[in-house]
RNA sequence: GCGGGUAUGAUGGAAUUGGUAGACAUGCUAGACUUAGGAUCUAGUGCCGCAAGGCGUGGGGGUUCGACUCCCUUUACCCGCACCA
C-alpha cells in the first residue's frame, strides 16, 4: 500500500512491507517473470491541511517536500520500484480520472435483477415504459409511479427521483460532524463519540452530502471474500463490518392512525411475545404519535437523550424511555401494545423502531421491568440449560399456530404468514451505511459536479476534466459547515447561473483505485488502458498494514467490482493475496515524576513514592537504551534538563549510593509523541541498506508486531561480512574454480531449497537464517568454491541488492546479477547415504543410530534392537510394538 | 456481548503434512588474541540435579506408538465491532 507523505518522514516500521515485497519482486523477476512493482503517494488528506493551517504553507507545497523527503529515504534503501509509474493522488492527471470515476458512478444504477450497475439511461427507459413498481434497484426511492405519472413529472421531479437510485447520490443525512475540525467524519474515523484524528468531540447533524451507495454491492462484498487469499482476521473484519443479518421487515398499524411503523426484526418468530414497541428518539413518527398527556414527557426525555453525548451512552447504560401514550396493534394477537421511545433504540440501525419481545431479548427484558410492562413467554428453553436469551433454539409456547415448532422452523413459518397478510416480508439488513463522501475540506479532489438554476446536479464531461482545485491561501474552513471552496467566487458561480459543488472528496476517493493506474500511469486517454489492465490484470500481492482493514480496502473492492460491471477491469476482486504487515514497535523510555513536588524519582525508588505520572524521555539521552537497566546518565540529565526551559532547574532523586537515574522501559508505538522513533537513514548510514533489509525481515514472520532492537542487527552485519569473507582472504579477493566438494554442493541446494520455499511462503525471517546457517557451514569447510558462491550470490541478490552485485562483478561477470537467472535446485546433491534416525522407547528420544537411506523397515527395525543404548531400556522388558518411518524415526513401545 | 488472533529459553523467534522442541540471532558466562574494542575468534548457555536421571511449548483433560502441532475445556493478553433489534 501506498504511504501518506506525512511529515515526520519514514521510521523503521514503514519500510517492512516494501522491503517484502521488493524481495518478492525481485526473486520472481530472476524466475523470469515480468514483474510491476510501483510506488506513489497517497497525497491528498487532513494532515497537510491541517500543517497548512499551522504554519501558513500550501498543501501542495508541503506535500510535494514531504514526497520528496520520502523518495529520498525510499530511494536509500534499494527498492526496485518503477517510478516511472509513479502515481501521486493530489495530481490532477490522477484525480482527472477519480473524478472521471465518479461521474459514472453519478451515472449508473445497481439493477438487482442482472446483479450489476447498468446505466441510469436503462433505468430512464424502464420508467418511461413501466414505471417503477416492477424495478428491482437499490435505491431509497419512497414513492410508486406509473410510466405516464413519470412522463408527467417535471425534469426536477425526475431528476430528484433518480437521485434515489444513482450509485453516487446526493442526500440529507444525519452525519459525523465534528465542530472542531469543522467536517463531517466516516463512521470509521469516529471511535467511540471522539474523532479518531485529533480526539474532538463527535455530535449528528444533518447535511446535505454526497454519498455512494455501497449498500448495493453489500452481498457481492462479502460473498466473494472467499475467493481471495487474505488472513481470516482481516476478512472477519469486513464481513463484521458488513454486518448481514437475515430476518423480517414489518409494518405494525396504530391505533387511531393512517401511519404505520415499520420495524427490522431477526426473530419473526417471537412476535406472539411482543408486548410493546419502541421508537428511536429521533425517528420521524414519534411528534405525531405522542399525545397530548405524554407530550411533557417524551418533550423532556428527548432533550435529556439530546444532551447526553455519545460517550455518556456508551459509559452508563441505563435503562430510560418514554411513552408515548399511542399504541400499536399486535397483527398477531391483535392486542393493544403501547408505543414507548427509548435511546437504546438507535435511528441508524434498521428501521429505527422495534418490536420489543421483553421474553427473549435482554434489553427489552431490562426495559420491561423497570417500565412494568407486559412479558409472555414465547421460547421454551428449559432443553437447552445452557442457552443464552438470543440462541435460536428451543419450542415455541404461547404463539398460536406457532406453537411446538423448533425456532428455526417457527421464523420459517412466521415469514410465510407475514407475507400472506401483506404486512411485511422476510428481508435482509445490512449494518453497513451507505458513505457519506463530502468533505467540507480544501485539500482533496473537487467533485465534478455543477448545479443549475433549479438545484439539479450534472456532471462535468471527461472532456472538461480534470476539474483543478483553484489555488487559494484560505484553506480555513468554516464552522458553518461550508467548505473553503465556497469562498472562491469565482469557482462557484457558472456564466449560466449555475454552481459548482464547493465539498471536496475524502481521501479514499484516490485510494480506491491508484493500483489499477500503475498499470497505465501515463495514459491520458483513458483511466488505464484495455491493453495495459487485460495484461496485469489484478494485484497478486498487497502488503499494508491492519488500519486499512475496513475504509480503504471495502472501498477499494467497491470501486473494482464498479469497473468490473462496466467491463472496465477485468477481475472481480482487486487484490488476490494480502499481507499484514505487522508494527514494529519501539522502546519507550520513561523517567517517574511526581507532580506534587515537581521531583523526577528513579525507577528503582518508584515503590516509596506516591502519585508518580510516567514520562516519555527522549531515548538518545538514555544509556544501555532498550536494556531491563536503561538509565540516564549524569550527562543524560543534563541532555534532558536542557531539552525544554521548564525541565531546567528539574530535581532528580537518585539512590544513595548511584549515579544513575534508572529509567523505566516499555514497549510500545513508535512515535514522535514517545520520542522513541528510530530513523532508517541512521541504521542505513552505519550498516548500510542490505544490513537494514535483511535485519527488518530476520527480525520475525512479516504479519507479527515486533520490538526494533538496534543491537540486534550485529548478528546480520557479522552474517554479512562472513559471507563477504567467503570470497575474500584479507579482502583480496580469492575465489577458486576448483571443482565443488560433495558437502558443499549439499550446503548449496539445501539452501537453495530452503530460501525458495521459505519466499514463496513469505517467511523471509527464516530465509535469513537459512543464508546464516549455509555461510557458517561453508566457513567451517573453507569453500572458496566459484561454483558454490555464484549461486548463492543470485540467491542472496533479492535480500541484498547491493552486496550481491558487488561480487557478482568481482565474480567476472558484466551484466547484472538482478537480471540473471535464478539457480536451479538439485535434489541428487541433497541425498544422504545415511541418515541419523533418532530412536525412541515409549516416545522419549535414548538414541540415535544411521541406517543407509535405502535400508529396508525390517533391517531398520532388526538394528535398532540390537543398538546397545536400546538395549539398555529394553532390557527386562516385553517389546510391544516398533514403528520404523522411513527417513523420520524410530520408536519402540515397551512394556 | 459478538467476531478474530496470540501464548515456546533471559529476549526476537524456529519446528511447512503429527515424527530428535528451542534452528538462527541477541543477551549472558568463560577463555584466546591483543597497539583494551560497541573488534575478532573458541567453547558453553531450556529448567532441576554432582551424576544417573527427571521435568519442560499458558493451565487441565483427551485422541495417538508419538502432540508446540489434532479434539474438548479453561485462563491471560492483543485487535476489530458493539444498546445492531
Amino acid at each position: 500500500m501506498f504511504p501518506y507523505p506525512s511529515g515526520a518522514g519514514l521510521h523503521v516500521g514503514h519500510p517492512l512491507g516494501y522491503i517484502a515485497s521488493d524481495i518478492y519482486a525481485r526473486y520472481k523477476r530472476l524466475t523470469g517473470f515480468n514483474v510491476l512493482h510501483p510506488m506513489g503517494f497517497d497525497a491528498f488528506g487532513l494532515p497537510a491541511e491541517q500543517y497548512a493551517l499551522d504554519t501558513g504553507i500550501a498543501p501542495g507545497v508541503s506535500t510535494e517536500k514531504n514526497a520528496k523527503r520520502y523518495r529520498e529515504q525510499l530511494d536509500k534503501l534499494g527498492f526496485s520500484f518503477d517510478w516511472s509509474r509513479e502515481v501521486k493522488t493530489c495530481d490532477p492527471k490522477y484525480y482527472k480520472w477519480t473524478q472521471w470515476i465518479f461521474t459514472e458512478l453519478f451515472e449508473h444504477y445497481y439493477d438487482q435483477t442482472v446483479d450489476k450497475a447498468l446505466s441510469i439511461a436503462h433505468l430512464v427507459s424502464q420508467f418511461e415504459d413501466d414505471g417503477n413498481a416492477k424495478v428491482k434497484a437499490a435505491n431509497t426511492c419512497e414513492t410508486t409511479f406509473t410510466a405516464a405519472e413519470w412522463k408527467a413529472m417535471s425534469h426536477k421531479e425526475q431528476q430528484d427521483i433518480l437521485m434515489n437510485y444513482r450509485l453516487a447520490y446526493r442526500s440529507v443525512g444525519y452525519v459525523n460532524w465534528c465542530e472542531e475540525l469543522a467536517t463531517v467524519l466516516a463512521n470509521d474515523q469516529v471511535k467511540e463519540g471522539i474523532s479518531e484524528r485529533g480526539g474532538h468531540p463527535v455530535i449528528q447533524k444533518a447535511m446535505w452530502q454526497w454519498n455512494l451507495r455501497i449498500t448495493a454491492y453489500a452481498d457481492r462484498l462479502l460473498y466473494d471474500l472467499e475467493s481471495v487469499d487474505w488472513s481470516s482476521a482481516l476478512k472477519a473484519q469486513q464481513s463484521n463490518w458488513i454486518g448481514r443479518s437475515t430476518g423480517a421487515q414489518l409494518f405494525f398499524d396504530i391505533e387511531g392512525s393512517n401511519e404505520k411503523i415499520e420495524i427490522y426484526t431477526t426473530r419473526p418468530d417471537t412476535i406472539f411475545g411482543a408486548t410493546y414497541m419502541v421508537l428511536a428518539p429521533e425517528h420521524p413518527l414519534v411528534a405525531q404519535l405522542t399525545t397530548d398527556a405524554q407530550k411533557q414527557d417524551i418533550e423532556d426525555y428527548i432533550a435529556y437523550v439530546g444532551a447526553r453525548s455519545e460517550i455518556d451512552r456508551m459509559a452508563d447504560k441505563q435503562v430510560t424511555g418514554a411513552f408515548t401514550g399511542a399504541y400499536a396493534i399486535n397483527p398477531f394477537t391483535n392486542k393493544k401494545i403501547p408505543v414507548w421511545i427509548a435511546e437504546y433504540v438507535l435511528i441508524g440501525y434498521g428501521t429505527g423502531a422495534i418490536m420489543a419481545v421483553p421474553s427473549d431479548d435482554e434489553r427489552d427484558k431490562r426495559f420491561a421491568e423497570k417500565f412494568g410492562l407486559e412479558i409472555i413467554d414465547v421460547v421454551d428453553k428449559s432443553a437447552f440449560p445452557d442457552a443464552t436469551l438470543s440462541d435460536k433454539i428451543g419450542k415455541l409456547i404461547n404463539s398460536g399456530f406457532l406453537n411446538g415448532m423448533d425456532v428455526l422452523d417457527a421464523i420459517a413459518a412466521t415469514n410465510e404468514k407475514i407475507e400472506e397478510m401483506q404486512i411485511g416480508k422476510a428481508k435482509v439488513n445490512y449494518r453497513m451505511r451507505d458513505a457519506g463522501f463530502s468533505r467540507q475540506r480544501y485539500w482533496g479532489e473537487p467533485f465534478p459536479m455543477t448545479y443549475d438554476k433549479d438545484g439539479n446536479a450534472q456532471i462535468i464531461p471527461l472532456e472538461q476534466l480534470p476539474l483543478e482545485l483553484p489555488e487559494t491561501d484560505d484553506y480555513k474552513p468554516s464552522r458553518d459547515g461550508r467548505s473553503p471552496l465556497s469562498r472562491i467566487d469565482s469557482w462557484i458561480n457558472l456564466p449560466d447561473g449555475g454552481t459548482r459543488e464547493t465539498d471536496t472528496m475524502p481521501a479514499v476517493a484516490g485510494s480506491s483505485w491508484y493500483y489499477l493506474r500503475y498499470m497505465d500511469a501515463n495514459n491520458d486517454d483513458a483511466f488505464v488502458g484495455k491493453k495495459a489492465v487485460n495484461y496485469w490484470q489484478d494485484v497478486d500481492l498487497y502488503i499494508g498494514g491492519t488500519e486499512h482493514a475496513v475504509a480503504h480496502l471495502l472501498y477499494a473492492r467497491f470501486w473494482h467490482k464498479f469497473l468490473y460491471d462496466n467491463g472496465l477491469v477485468p477481475t472481480k476482486e482487486p487484490f488476490k493475496k494480502l499481507i499484514n504487515q505487522g508494527m514494529i514497535q519501539g522502546v519507550i523510555e520513561f523517567a517517574y515524576y511526581q507532580k506534587a513536588t515537581g521531583k523526577y524519582i528513579s525507577a528503582e525508588l518508584a515503590a516509596q513514592y506516591e502519585d508518580l505520572t510516567p514520562l516519555p524521555v527522549h531515548i538518545n539521552f538514555v544509556t544501555d537504551y532498550g536494556s531491563d537497566n536503561s538509565y540516564l546518565s549524569a550527562d543524560g540529565i543534563t541532555q534532558y534538563k536542557n531539552w525544554r526551559p521548564e525541565y531546567k532547574n528539574s530535581e532528580f532523586v537518585l539512590a544513595d549510593d548511584s549515579d544513575r537515574f534508572f529509567t523505566k522501559s516499555e514497549v510500545g508505538k513508535m512515535s514522535k509523541s514517545k520520542f522513541n522513533v528510530i530513523n532508517p537513514d541512521e541504521v542505513v548510514a552505519e550498516y548500510g541498506a542490505d544490513i537494514f533489509r535483511m535485519y527488518e525481515m530476520f527480525l520475525g514472520p512479516i504479519e507479527a508486531h515486533k520490538p526494533w532492537d538496534t543491537k540486534g542487527i550485529s548478528g546480520v552485519s557479522k552474517f554479512m561480512r562472513r559471507f563477504w569473507d567467503l570470497f575474500h582472504t584479507n579482502d583480496t579477493f580469492t575465489v577458486s574454480d576448483d571443482a565443488p566438494s560433495k558437502e558443499e554442493l549439499k550446503v548449496l541446494h539445501a539452501t537453495i531449497k530452503r530460501v525458495t520455499d521459505d519466499i514463496q511462503r513469505f517467511s523471509f525471517n527464516t530465509c535469513v537464517s537459512a543464508f546464516m546457517e549455509c555461510s557458517n557451514e561453508l566457513r567451517k569447510l573453507k569453500c572458496n568454491k566459484r561454483a558454490i558462491l555464484e549461486p548463492l550470490t543470485i540467491l542472496l541478490a533479492p535480500f541484498a541488492p547491493y552486496t550481491s552485485e558487488d561480487l557478482w562483478h568481482q565474480l567476472g561477470n558484466t551484466a547484472s546479477v538482478h537480471e540473471t537467472s535464478y539457480p536451479i535446485f538439485e535434489e541428487k546433491y541433497v541425498k544422504e547415504d545415511t541418515i541419523e534416525y533418532p530412536i525412541s522407547i515409549n516416545g522419549k528420544k535414548r538414541a540415535t543410530a544411521s541406517f543407509a537411506s535405502d535400508a529396508s523397515k525390517e533391517e531398520i527395525e532388526k538394528a535398532a534392537l540390537a543398538n546397545e543404548a536400546v538395549q539398555k531400556w529394553t532390557e527386562g522388558k516385553t517389546i510391544r510394538k516398533v514403528i520404523v518411518v522411513p527417513k523420520r524415526m524410530i520408536n519402540i513401545v515397551v512394556g
